[in-house]
Order: C-alpha cells, then sequence, then structure tokens
DNA sequence: TCATATATTTAGAATAAGTCTAAGTTGAGA
DNA sequence: TCTCAACTTAGACTTATTCTAAATATATGA
C-alpha cells in the first residue's frame, strides 16, 4: 500500500523507513503503513487491533510499542497527546496543529496557516470552545 | 494562606471552594491552598508528597485524586498535558497557554495575549523550538 | 443533644498504559 | 552454511489512576 508523506511524492513505507534509516522489518512496515492510510490518531492499542485483525501473522504489544518508539525517534511520526492517560500516534509530521471534537472525541488536522490569525477563524467550520498552545523550547537563563 | 485568583481579589481557599460549590473540607482547603500557592504545574503524586510533609496529619493518595477530580470538575482548577503519561494541575484557570522548557521540564504559564501574534514573539524571553495548539471544541454536521 | 443520614476519607485492591527482561527468531554478511 | 547482531515475543513488572468497601466526619431533624 502506499500513501503521501509531507512531500507530494508517493512514497511506500518501505521506502519512507529506509529513507529515515530504520531497518523496514515486516511488522514496522505495517504499523507505519496503518498509519499512514489512516487520519485517526490512534493509541498505541488501537495500532495493535487494527494491525493485528487485517494481517495473518500475529503482532505482540511489546513490538507496536518498541515500533511506534522507534519511528517517533526516527522522525516518521509524532505523538499527539489530547486526553489524560493516552498518547495517540500521527504520521503527518508537517507542521500543523489539532482539533478535538469534544462531544465524539475526534481529531482532525489543522493546517499550520490556518492558525495564524488564532482567535477568531476556524468560526464557520468549527465551533471552538477553547484551545490551548502548548511550546516546546528552552527558556534563557533567568 | 492567601491566594490571588484571576480577579484581583485576595480570596482563601476556603472562600474560593464555597465560591464554586465544594464543601472545604481540611484536606480539600490544604490540596487548593497548595495549587493556589506554586506556580510548579504539580502532578497529583508531587501534590501528595509536597502536601503531605506540610500537614501533621496524613492524606492519603485516593483523597489526592478526588479532590483533584473534583476541583476540576467545579471549575478550580484545570489539568494541563505536556508529557505522556502525566497530568499536571494547575490553578491559574483564566485563558492562559504553557511553555515547557525542554531542557529542565519547567512549565511557565504564558498570558493569552502574549500568543496574539502567534509565530514571532516570544522572541527575546524564550527560545521556541515549535508549539502545538490544541483546539477543543465541536465539529459542524460533515 | 442524640440518632441518623449523607458526604468524605481511607487503605488497599484493581485496572490500564507502557516498559523491561530474557529467550527465541531472523537475516545479512563472512 | 554459520554466526552475530538486530529484532520480536510473552509475560512480568512498573506507574498512574480508579474502584471498593469500610471507617470517619458532618449535617439534619426529632
Amino acid at each position: 500500500m502506499t500513501a503521501h508523506n509531507t512531500s507530494d511524492k508517493i512514497v511506500t513505507a518501505e521506502q519512507l523507513l529506509l529513507s529515515r534509516g530504520v531497518k523496514p522489518t515486516p511488522q514496522r512496515v505495517v504499523i507505519a503503513d496503518y498509519l499512514l492510510q489512516t487520519d485517526s490518531h490512534p493509541t498505541a492499542d488501537e495500532v495493535l487491533s487494527a494491525v493485528s485483525e487485517a494481517l495473518p501473522v500475529a503482532l505482540s504489544r511489546a513490538t507496536v510499542y518498541n515500533t511506534l518508539n522507534t519511528l517517533k525517534e526516527a522522525g516518521v511520526i509524532k505523538e499527539v497527546l489530547t486526553e489524560p492517560g493516552r498518547v495517540r500516534y500521527d504520521a503527518n509530521v508537517s507542521h500543523h496543529h489539532h482539533f478535538v471534537d469534544v462531544k465524539t472525541g475526534k481529531i482532525v488536522d489543522i493546517p499550520a496557516d490556518k492558525v495564524e490569525a488564532i482567535g477568531e477563524l476556524l468560526g464557520d467550520q468549527y465551533k471552538v470552545h477553547g484551545f490551548q498552545v502548548l511550546f516546546y523550547g528552552e527558556l534563557e537563563q533567568h
């Protein structure tokens, strides 16, 4: 299966892993592939069950966690924290934001340019209850 | 002990709880009080040890969790999600953002108005590696 | 005040997400 | 083909949090 990465070129999960220096084992390929073709921001457990049922070979929970960490360290995927106690994963590693529907829990990507005029905006597509900007970086001394 | 809430009036933790319809038991008062006078965005465990050591009476872990959930539901405090696997708490319930120092883990509040021109900004006080806008709200149908 | 109902707190058991460990499997290169 | 390092695995372990059931405290009404 193929998927779009941040560039416009269509790449296979295998090619993507190779390009990031990750050995494309069958388990890693199938997990990366699943993340590339979904927009559902799944948890590790959701990855495990989705991939397991579409797969003949068994896949262990430990491998799912190992692989997600490997892919994250290699820059192939990103963590998304939206709710307490669970980590979600996103194969869209471009700079973007997230909109969480508080009723359904659905998470959709918001392109970075949409957020330039952060206050208003999204007005006709989304009912924004609130938003949280989370900065990562370094404090200067004192 | 007294603390500033979002208004300028100085209120005791007890007065704050009463105003939010939460019965001010000693345990709740001491926990709310601790949160009001710190800016460290502590986890439940950090609340437990900080409050326990400053307290003659024992305080159980379950009470800390119960109280944090009660205070959150009453709007006295907010959850802050910055890292996987841990929930932090903030008695500043005004609309504001957070800056996480990736070296030290220190979390500081960023006033909402600072974020109006989100891209540049913070330039001379902080080295911003990146930021994440997290929206909460509701999707319109389709 | 006393009795009773209700809310709160507690210790510890239970759960859930994630990590670790040690053994087994795989595959690339000599 | 053999070997070694990398990878995967099951299940034990850890950590954060919730649940349970009993004990305690508080409020209410006679």
